[in-house]
DNA sequence: ATAATAATGAGAACCATTATCATATATGTT
DNA sequence: AACATATATGATAATGGTTCTCATTATTAT
């Protein structure tokens, strides 16, 4: 998740934002710089800990506008908690090792030509159904060092 | 997902609910059978709604008794539903293709040769985190015929 | 500066899901 | 077959993550 650097992220979001006629406030500066640096999917809560400058209502207000914007990514796992990371367009494409028994989230990537594959597997599976296919979410689902 | 008998979900789900200490009541008999012969992940309103004998707060909780004993399996998508379905040891392996705009899902499967090369790049991939993997959850996003 | 517009924070409201509990149903024993 | 014990049910209340409201504050454009 490193090889893009902080100011081109800002420059993105800024863009996808003004897009919508929004602004790239302090707040939501801060947002994606706790984004940015976890490197996973995080809780409104776990945003709150990590910045106390910032306000409940406020970071799910501005997810949601980011979200909207196309610069932030919704993620659900197993338990209650919406996560949120940067858009894959933004960063890079990834996948979710997801622990079932507490949620928890990390990153990890496949082999491009695994990808490949799996890419066009997918279209062709979906020519089958009545749904046209933009793009897929894998997740591993596991159990992290924490509750093993 | 027409491979097994109503028989053999039953007689499986009848011996996981009584090693969990539960009966196989009517009401849990209706539950199955609803999931059944929807063919796809349904929220519990879908389900009273299939069943005007079943009520609320009971599908909810005997889904959790179900899904605690292995029987149903919990799926989030992009709403703010939960969906239930057979678990898939019951039923057999398979993906889902969910709609981004409204949360719907259709099943579908992928070529066993697929699955196979996924599963060993998923297996490598696992070893680079610090999560043991026993599990993946691959799911196409699109729009249904309905959303488009 | 000023006006116009968008963003913020504190709290109230929303609503899917859980918990409660009195009643009903099933199981096992003599 | 009735009894005792344990589990299941349904109606309703409570919970809690998320969204909404609105008066105040910050930003942008003229």
């Amino acid at each position: 998740m490193a090889l893009v650097s902080d100011a081109q992220i800002d420059e993105k979001v800024a863009s996808l934002l003004h897009n919508m006629g929004h602004r790239y406030s302090t707040v939501r500066r801060r947002l994606v710089t706790v984004l940015r640096s976890a490197g996973k999917p995080l809780t409104n809560s776990q945003i709150v800990d990590s910045d106390t400058s910032l306000v409940q209502s406020s970071v799910y207000r501005n997810l949601n506008v980011l979200e909207e914007s196309g610069a932030v990514t919704r993620i659900v796992t197993h338990d209650e908690f919406t996560r949120y990371e940067l858009a894959e367009h933004i960063t890079e494409h990834h996948h979710h090792i997801i622990c079932t028994s507490c949620g928890d989230i990390a990153d990890f990537s496949l082999p491009s030509s695994v990808e490949k594959s799996l890419n066009s597997s997918l279209r062709q599976a979906a020519n089958r159904t009545r749904f046209s296919v933009d793009n897929h979410r894998l997740d591993a689902l596991g159990t992290c060092a924490a509750c093993q």
